[in-house]
DNA sequence: GAAATTCCTTGGATCGATTCAAATATAAGC
DNA sequence: GCTTATATTTGAATCGATCCAAGGAATTTC
């Protein structure tokens, strides 16, 4: 019936309920933004039409542009949206992102996309007062465009040399040396690396020098620093030492044991840079009959709780992921137009997964 | 330098450069919305303008208000915002629906909160074109509140009455039943429910009559109604099975089995209502030496990948989660007013937290 | 009863863009 | 040179609210 008027029923503004119930619409919006001080026969009365012309509540967009706080962060990356619910490492910092969110009452978008002119569209057009930026692999892009939308960002495990970003991220230096020196302290000689990206370029073996040479992914760069220089320490002919760069994912870090193992001089040891990586290395090794850790021992880098449940529980180097969510929250919520560059320290976590090299 | 000027710095708006580049707001916003349209000569000096000023682009506050489209869907629950990344179940939906928003590019806003006040105010104010709500517990308060924004919603897995909210849901009974009659041919007859909640009680023992007369939490009262269905069929004195509600989590889960495994009549059989009880369960067998499916067989609900790689591996009624995730995507994206209501099958998927009742 | 208070209500300004009909400039056709 | 077609640009209107200075009515004070 009612729709025989017109034919399409647009919604209905604050304006539509103020007319209807005769009063000026600064009088309607203080029905709805601050009763207290409009007189009870008049707010019934506009309460009334409202309820009787099927009005939703003033519209957010309306109040949006007036009071120019959205009170949601961003949370960006450049991996596509499901990361966010597939990756562990992310699961946990987003668990304590949102616990932090939700002690502040503020809300969370996720923006992402596949391509990168989807993702500059979605950074530039995302409702957000900040953004936290996810810079696991390749996020200097995202980074970039966070950057143009001139709104407080943080990155996250990013170590730009870019003192202009604020960054909270880990000694990846310090961390990958705790994991080499446990295995050579364990004994280990025979050392094989499970590398994250270096460059756009994908995965396989790697060396040193073109890990060196990777001006992005100064994650994967330090991590490998820490690696050699402390097996250096030990006397090790880091040279020799093969690397695999992997895409942090179970294909290609097969490929990457296959390759490894199927090399003359077989390791001991195992370092991985992500736990995913070494989770996904201890099921080929089981696999493959190759025990953990009486024929090699693996250390993973990230301190997933995935890790204490995995058989074996793995050894890793844990980054404080919690601390870095909430610290990531507040620089946002709080940002007051100062840089932030945090290093925050790591921790070796000794579960079953390491062992002494065997005779 | 430049702040002297002026104590506080507005943000620079696309009036402002319009005007320093000595042209109407119509075209400056043609440069950037669409350039094609704008002489070069024109586009260059606007877009060096802009540069110039520090311009961010144009905001999409106001963007927002005028095209009335946000381009993002609101997923909401009652639970605390974390539960999307801590709940298993919750993971595996969310990286459905966002692989669906990823396909069409449209954003994800999280919107929940801790109590209930909270939680009115983010839904009222989330700047989406629709919500997908969570209604596993308690959830009948965010589906009136989404009504209430008379935007585009769907409730996920809420089997309500109410034949006007649009819903995706399973067959509660049907897939319960098919747990039921699965143990029964293995030839148990002592059974023990690990329940969802049926009222905002809390937790404990409760009588079928309880979880009955719940008119909320029907998702709960139909797998009750699935299980005790099919076992009378198989002659089982249903009066007898003791149920245990649970929160859902680890720590009612456990009270429960110490409740349940206290009784003069130990159960060969658990029928957990959810997958997340049941490995729970899992846990607390196996630290109290009871083996399963040796002792007690175990299934659970709900179909979650840990659930395939559980010691056991965990039989349980799968639901077509990615298929719901798509679906609900769909639904908002493509909603033409009227209400969708879709019962989607289950499945039930054998593994060897399941076997022969013992002699 | 006039003045001073207090309490509500009004209507215009504003937030920051987009859109579109109309105006103007430029090029093309005869 | 005049008309017609095409390419750009303009400026007002709009999106849906909130905020606030100013005005009006009711109440209190002296």
């Amino acid at each position: 019936m009612a729709s025989l008027t017109s034919g399409k029923t647009r919604p209905i503004r604050l304006a539509d309920i103020a007319k209807a119930a005769g009063v000026s619409h600064g009088t309607a919006s203080n029905v709805f933004a601050r009763p207290e001080i409009v007189r009870e026969e008049v707010r019934e009365r506009v309460k009334a039409a409202a309820e009787a012309m099927g009005y939703a509540g003033p519209d957010p967009k309306g109040r949006l542009l007036r009071a120019g706080k959205v009170n949601a962060i961003g949370v960006a990356t450049a991996e596509p949206l499901s990361y966010f619910f597939d990756d562990p490492f992310a699961r946990v910092m987003m668990a304590s992102i949102s616990q932090a969110c939700d002690a502040t009452g503020a809300g969370i978008s996720l923006v992402s996309a596949a391509n990168n002119e989807q993702l500059a569209w979605n950074i530039q057009s995302a409702l957000v007062d900040g953004f936290i930026v996810f810079c696991i692999e390749g996020g200097s892009r995202a980074v970039e465009l966070a950057r143009e939308r001139k709104l407080p960002f943080v990155a996250l495990d990013l170590d730009s040399e870019d003192e202009t970003v604020s960054a909270i991220g880990i000694d990846n230096i310090a961390g990958a040396g705790l994991a080499a020196r446990h295995l050579a302290e364990l004994g280990h000689r025979r050392f094989a690396v499970l590398a994250l990206e270096s460059a756009d370029a994908g995965f396989g073996p790697v060396t040193q020098e073109q890990v060196e040479a990777s001006a992005l992914y100064s994650g994967t760069r330090d991590r490998m620093r820490g690696y050699l220089a402390e097996l250096s320490r030990f006397g090790i002919d880091v040279s020799q030492v093969p690397i695999y760069e992997t895409l942090n994912d179970e294909k290609t870090v097969r490929a990457g044991l296959e390759h490894i193992f199927a090399l003359p001089q077989r390791p001991t040891a195992i370092l991985a840079m992500s736990d995913r990586m070494a989770l996904d290395a201890l099921d080929w090794l089981r696999e493959h009959d190759i025990t953990v850790p009486g024929d090699v021992s693996v250390v993973g880098f990230d301190g997933v709780p995935e890790g204490a449940v995995s058989k074996p529980p793995l050894t890793t180097v844990a980054q404080p992921i919690a601390e870095m969510g909430r610290l990531a929250v507040k620089a946002i919520l709080e940002h007051d137009g100062s840089h932030q560059r945090l290093l925050l320290p790591v921790d070796l976590v000794i579960r079953a997964s390491s062992g002494p090299a065997p005779a």
